[in-house]
DNA sequence: GCAACCGGAGAACGAACGTTCTCTCGATGT
DNA sequence: ACATCGAGAGAACGTTCGTTCTCCGGTTGC
């Protein structure tokens, strides 16, 4: 196994494990058997379990991203694009692997220990509001209303975990749909 | 020191612990230490730090179900009851100690692990859900309205938490005046 | 064929933590 | 005054975990 398939398997595994059972639940030598990449080979890619934290936020915060702008520039109308961030929340949550975002879930039990978690989610958070007020901008509405759609994405993704069902999406798409309603185009 | 002040030292120590650093980083010493109350006096009133944990998360449900009441209740109108949800978020927001909602990050936390704790955290979104969806229907409005402001409730304590600013209960209030404005009473 | 090296498996190590135990002291009842 | 009980301080125990080390087998270059 060569270095870069080592590291992909290393992330890939991580990443799954991390997001099922929590990142402090996971001890290395779970990563390892489910990698199937020795400790030894683990410790020269990543010099330690926090490197490998990172590394997998900062890999799932591009795959969202991108997931997120396939979502949004299938659509044609720059209404559509917004509300379609919510149609991405909703098939999202429908996976039967779905425990919340990661990076929420990073930040409460890593925020108070680490500076760089918190520097990750923050960042990542930031990228996903500005692609919204770019969207709401390429909507002519104002960037009070973008404030308002992030609140209410970030609040459908704690909901559905919590409650353990997608609809929260749904209720979060109406609630755009109106206040892109209410905020008419300049 | 008796039994029920024991009790009472022990459950704000590990309610400000927990809530500062998280659960999982905060020994059974630190507790101690903070609390003023020996290990064995402790293990004899919760028979495990599990115990502990969900004493500590039932008793904040109850604190923060009677300040919401508090606040909705202070004022005259259905719809500005409505409104003063987010009123309480925003004065909460603003606590120089405020790291987003214990029940979220206990849920982000502990959830792959303890059914408990995801159980506590479950019945306690439902009743401010329940309290929100009173508020809603004496205001008129329709159950879906009361959804929406829920999604909001929660997207506005996961937002600011992780850009560490009271703005989003701001931008989730100004949501839920044009939310309420464009579900008209029946 | 042989020696040198790289990587894997798993033991080992040191720290942290939840929980229990020991020892001692002070209070209480008679 | 004295015996008894309960509680506190802190050590101790067993486990888990992050990280490192050891040993060994296979591969590669001559």
């Amino acid at each position: 196994m060569d270095h870069t398939t080592a590291e992909a398997r290393l992330l890939d595994a991580a990443d799954a494990l991390f997001y099922e059972r929590g990142i402090q639940a996971v001890g290395m030598d779970a990563i390892r058997q489910a990698s199937g990449v020795s400790l030894k080979r683990t410790y020269q890619l990543f010099p330690s379990k926090e490197h490998l934290v990172e590394a997998v936020l900062r890999r799932r915060d591009r795959a969202i991203r991108e997931q997120i702008s396939a979502y949004t520039s299938a659509r044609a109308t720059p209404a559509e694009r917004v509300l379609a961030v919510f149609d991405y929340l909703y098939d999202w949550f429908g996976q039967p692997d779905f425990r919340g975002c990661a990076f929420i879930n990073s930040f409460a039990e890593l925020g108070p220990a680490s500076a760089n978690v918190v520097d990750i989610v923050r960042a990542h958070k930031q990228a996903v509001a500005d692609h919204l007020a770019a969207l709401v901008a390429a909507a002519g509405r104002s960037p009070a209303l973008a404030a308002q759609l992030l609140v209410l994405a970030n609040g459908a993704m704690v909901t559905a975990a919590i409650v353990g069902s997608p609809e929260p999406a749904r209720d979060a798409r109406a609630a755009a749909q109106r206040l892109l309603d209410a905020d008419p185009a300049t």
